[in-house]
DNA sequence: AAGTTATTTAGGAAATAAACTAATTACATA
DNA sequence: TATGTAATTAGTTTATTTCCTAAATAACTT
């Protein structure tokens, strides 16, 4: 068993994700935007922290492709976007859970009897 | 809104169990005992890492209730517990993610009707 | 008892992350 | 153009994390 056979990309979307995810003040900023959209500046003011560290958060979480940002005149509206953020803690989960194995088997099972 | 309106607890479960998948190691050391049980010195030996990282990682994750040890003479083993796994995750992404909402509401208009 | 193996604890060096202030860029409007 | 507002970038400080080696603890074996 080599160290590819545990299917994890070392920097990659699932690293983005879970570090961006293991941060409060991340968590609580995409339940904030969970309801919608909202500019950087009403997103610093929900939390009680300067506006370049809000700015430092928004990034991380683009960067892990949890949020979207669309710049507006004078404002940057941010939009969460759940695919990635789903996609990877099920991905996770599904790697992760036994319970889940004899249902996937029996699915690849029947896919390749086709 | 205050800030406890976000429902999510600061130093508690569901920190401690981001913080420990936000490292590739801890999540490769859970995949590696999705299948079965292993003692530490398996785990270790399965990793490119000293025995006391190891150890360290093996702590953050039972700390997070991700798994949990069990002494049988001189070895160690450790079992993932995937409850509180999947409840965090799961939780997390009721929380984040608006797709869910209307049948949530749909389904707490039927209990109260009863 | 003495030696061997399994695991954890202690301590410290190096890297990473998180926060702030100050300065900058971009846009809007008088 | 000058002024104000929104947001980010730069640079610094402090705290935390991660890894290692060395030492300690605990349980087997001869």
């Amino acid at each position: 068993m080599n160290d590819d056979t545990l299917n994890q990309d070392a920097g990659g979307s699932a690293q983005r994700v879970f570090n961006a995810l293991s941060s409060l003040h991340r968590r609580k900023i995409l339940a904030y935007l969970s309801a919608s959209s909202l500019t950087a500046g009403e997103i610093a003011e929900r939390f009680n922290m300067s506006k370049p560290s809000v700015s430092q958060h928004l990034t991380v979480l683009e960067n892990a492709g949890l949020i979207a940002k669309e710049k507006r005149g004078q404002f940057v509206h941010y939009t969460i976007v759940t695919n990635n953020l789903i996609n990877t803690l099920n991905g996770f989960a599904q790697e992760v859970c036994p319970v889940s194995r004899p249902l996937k088997r029996e699915s690849e099972a029947k896919a390749k009897s086709k």
